[in-house]
DNA sequence: GTCTTCGATCAGTAAAACTTTCATGATTTG
DNA sequence: CAAATCATGAAAGTTTTACTGATCGAAGAC
């Protein structure tokens, strides 16, 4: 499981890191909220455990940001310690998913993270399907995708691809990959569809934005890496 | 709301119903595990509230029994004066998806109740017999459609059509899934009834209106958004 | 019982949108 | 630098969709 730990005090942060990774977790910590929130909507992260007193920005913000502006479903625990009732409902009420107060047992926090992740594993059965690299977010229902909040209209077979070489992010697809899971066809190398649909994803999706995001590996194929 | 409340201390029982009322949510009471436990299996509810300590079944048992037996996953709050954390750990393991100790504040109840539902709440309907979409408001019940308050008529299979494209409500449905879930029919007979049947709606939901509500999503399907 | 009406479906057409091919130029590799 | 590999533009080919008119059958009217 993944899990983004936003926690700027370095004892607390790696208590819980060395916990969850003896669980067999893999932990990305980040020390400040910025950095925090930048990576909660880049990477896709099963739980985010998140103080609520960090530097930069504080937890509140990361999570109304998250949850209310960005999207971003990953379920979130707070963390803090600032006990009071008050506290804890507006955590719950900008869309924390749990809230668990300092000092607080391992035991428990574990027990809660868990119980926080079968939740949305439940849910993600007819939840939204959503596929994400850099600032470009791929909606799987309503076949949209957005880049740096901007539209982004792709045909059904330029969908199919950018969908093929996003599942498959961080791995080297072939030609032979994309036309077998993207065309539908076994055979027929006689063809340069493929690099033409490169060219259009391309133009789609890179051309008047900052940075790349298909990568060509000559002689091999075409990936996506974060 | 539907909650089920399964608490048998007669004060704390009414205290959490009259305040969940005030709030406009629908509470059933059960006064022992047993009770509860049939009830939450026979009627959807949206969560349960669930004291752990209760004459007949356990709350424990009643929670492991709905979770991992019935398949219910109705979201589980569980409710008790029993505050050490090896009892919080074996209730979020037994498969509750929430923990709180007594005595608490309604407030909080409130909140982790609802930081609970939020997910499942949107996406269930509540048994609603009501569908809508922008001025669009179809009901089940009566087999009416109205937008912006004239009647408009559908025949039986118009009215299927949209109610499955309402219930897919920001979700491209594909001719597949149109034809399997309206028409019944799983094998792809080379027809157009789709295409004429969009357009019958179309004429009877769009024109004179002054905006679209069915979207054409070319080699993909069709779609409502709000 | 026959007629009428209405709903469901099919078939056909034109326009628009999409896909593929082909030709050519650019880039990378050994 | 030559061979292989990839990128790109434009044209040709194909599919998809919106819409219309015709047919068929069932339910109710007379």
């Amino acid at each position: 499981m993944k899990v983004l730990l936003i926690e700027d005090e370095q004892s607390v942060s790696s208590f819980i890191k060395k916990g969850l990774e003896e669980q067999g977790h893999l932990v990305t910590q980040a020390f400040d909220g910025t950095i925090g929130l930048k990576l909660a909507s880049q990477e896709d992260f099963d739980v985010i455990i998140l103080d609520v007193v960090i530097p930069g920005m504080n937890g509140i913000e990361v999570c109304d940001q998250l949850k209310n502006n960005l999207g971003v479903n990953t379920p979130i625990l707070m963390l803090t310690a600032l006990g009071t009732t008050d506290d804890i409902v507006t955590g719950l009420e900008i869309g924390a998913d749990d809230y668990l107060t300092k000092p607080f047992k391992f035991k428990e926090l574990l027990a809660r993270l868990n119980a926080l992740t079968r939740r949305t594993a439940i849910r993600n059965g007819d939840g939204k399907q959503i596929l994400r690299v850099k600032d470009l977010v791929m909606n799987l229902d309503t076949k949209e995708v957005h880049r740096d909040n901007k539209e982004i209209r792709l045909t059904a077979r330029e969908f199919k691809l950018l969908e093929y070489l996003l599942k498959n992010k961080n791995r080297v697809v072939s030609r032979t990959d994309i036309l077998e899971n993207v065309w539908e066809v076994d055979f027929d190398l006689g063809t340069n569809v493929i690099d033409v649909y490169m060219n259009y994803l391309r133009k789609k999706i890179e051309h008047g934005f900052s940075s790349k995001i298909i990568k060509t590996v000559i002689g091999m194929g075409y990936i996506i890496k974060d």
